[in-house]
DNA sequence: CACTATATTGCACACGTGTGAATTTTAGTA
DNA sequence: TACTAAAATTCACACGTGTGCAATATAGTG
């Protein structure tokens, strides 16, 4: 009734050995039916529960995955964690959840609480701080898969799920030009980060191939701030030409930039063309005249878990895989 | 190099017993400064990290704090588990999340899980479905403290952190009467969950102090969709005299409302004021007319996670604790 | 040097579980 | 009944760690 019961409690109250009633309770062929129905029977009244942190010491047992983000309070993420979550359940998993909260210091003290507690396996998205990837390498020496997805980092081989992220930034300016934009700005993050790196690449790709030379950028450096977004207008449109077409990065920054743009009565999309991400319900929803950007969120979560479950089951599975989920563009319906 | 490394490993390496290299780890003053150098030096070269799993089956260490929600995806849960993620990093626990998709099967599962892996604590918000708690009393024989959040259970006797929900909706009634809605509808949820129990019952006691006869409701039973805040519109406007006012439990549900006014060419907030909760950033930002109540994320994952302490560091702390946190409601700004 | 006090280390066990090997019990056959 | 094969159970140990207690080494004192 009280505390907890272990196997040992069973095999006294039963009047036998422990490691008969822990076949029992396995299932084992050679125990007796009639003695395994007992114990069954005796473990259910008790309401006996196995210990977890036993089995895992045997090391016949690990059954926690961890997911490291930089920010679980941001819609990609919690999405992703959330789907994450459901798939690590349905096999048996549990999955414990670590913020960096883009800071490299505590990513490496996260690295240092998931080995001690002898998780399964790793899925991680890199901190915005992060330049080398020493700490995540150490997971390799205690043989703890890691895959690595949206913010990876070049110099450590794992398996990685990617968005096209430069294609589809690419696609985005294309689209904006035939929407006859043709002075393009782009809103962007840290460049010694893969994901703002790789869009970045795609937007002066695009320019290139269409011949643009109007190629004004603001990178935002430290943690996005919706003022960051108000700053970035200002400094894009004090100019006498300010640009007809902004491709934005980041969310926050967004909010910021709809609310100066606002303010500013600078017309969307009559005076300027906006592309977001929509990893938030109501942009689509209602921001008008919005194109919007959607990463196949489920496909990121998926393709993490199973490249995981992949390493897990067998440690010298392909470290090279690299999965690149497309994602699409999404027109604004209503008002245009 | 390869593998893990334990205390016997480098007891042996050291030429001396665990139980000293143990207790030069833990920094025991009855270990010799030398020794205690040496080890420690060894320790550090070889990357050495403790087996939690080890700590925890000897009793002398839980570190583990489990949250259970309904919905990772959904951004009030996120920002209070980052929250509480935080609180709990800051203070050397790991938080493994469990999201029963308002399930109680799942969450009945769940619970077998965390007794399982013998977790510290469990900071929980109940599924939708769930009307017995008997579940959650199980965590108490097994000396697991609970705190439930939000959508608490009022048949189980542990601390609780609540909204002043009936309060907040009692005063955004009153507010839209002020600005002169007098048929005001309410958008909840089913009525045994506590939290959508108590707004219609803040909704309800406003309208009876103001006089008013007009109470149209309708209740959404099974999962929030886009599509259920569509057919409430239609329920509610297709009478002749439909509401001037609206007060909308969910934001997944508000979305589909907002479109099926758009579609109807009602507008906001002339012809209908609406009350929505300010859980999304955008929403605050950018629904014209929306009056938005906030919820103080912050502090209930504060709460939380202190009465959650308060329990871990003394089991017989009181379990009447209950902490109602104060909701505020924000008018917008500009059109008005 | 001898004796004691103290500092340092080693020993043995416990936590809960699972498993190979040894042992006991049961069933089967002549 | 006596012997053998098979079935069922027990034994002993391991996983990594910490701790009370015993044992040893060192230092201090006369």
């Amino acid at each position: 009734m009280a505390g907890r019961i272990t196997i040992k409690d069973i095999a006294i109250a039963l009047n036998m050995h422990h490691s008969t009633v822990s076949r029992a309770l396995r299932n084992d062929k050679r125990v007796h039916e009639k003695t395994r129905k007992l114990v069954l029977a005796y473990a259910e009244e008790n309401g006996y529960q196995v210990n977890m942190s036993a089995l895992q010491l045997r090391g016949s047992l690990r059954n926690v995955i961890a997911v490291i983000v930089p920010n679980i309070n941001h819609n990609f993420f919690s999405n992703i964690i959330s789907l994450v979550t459901n798939l690590a359940e349905e096999r048996g998993y549990i999955v414990s959840i670590f913020q960096s909260n883009e800071s490299t210091v505590r990513e490496k003290k996260i690295i240092d609480t998931v080995i001690q507690n002898n998780v399964a396996g790793v899925i991680a998205s890199v901190a915005m701080n992060t330049t080398s990837s020493d700490h995540f390498k150490k997971l390799k020496n205690f043989h703890i898969p890691l895959v690595l997805f949206d913010r990876t980092s070049a110099d450590i081989k794992v398996p990685k799920v990617e968005v096209n992220n430069a294609e589809i930034i690419s696609n985005a300016v294309e689209l904006l030009y035939q929407k006859g934009c043709r002075k393009i700005s782009h809103i962007s993050g840290p460049q010694h980060v893969s994901v703002f790196k790789n869009r970045h690449q795609g937007y002066l790709n695009a320019l290139t191939k269409l011949g643009l030379t109007f190629n004004r950028s603001v990178f935002i450096e430290n943690g996005f701030t919706t003022n960051d977004g108000r700053l970035a207008v200002d400094e894009l449109f004090t100019l006498e030409n300010g640009p007809d077409g902004l491709i934005c990065d980041s969310n926050i920054l967004l909010i910021g930039i709809l609310l100066a743009l606002k303010s500013k009565k600078i017309n969307i999309p009559l005076e300027v063309r906006i592309v977001a991400f929509s990893d938030q319900p109501f942009i689509e929803a209602f921001s008008p005249g919005l194109i919007c950007i959607h990463q196949p969120e489920e496909l990121v979560a998926q393709s993490s878990f199973n490249l995981l479950m992949k390493s897990i089951e067998n440690e010298d599975a392909d470290t090279n895989d690299n999965i690149v989920v497309s994602a699409n563009i999404i027109e604004p319906k209503n008002n245009e």
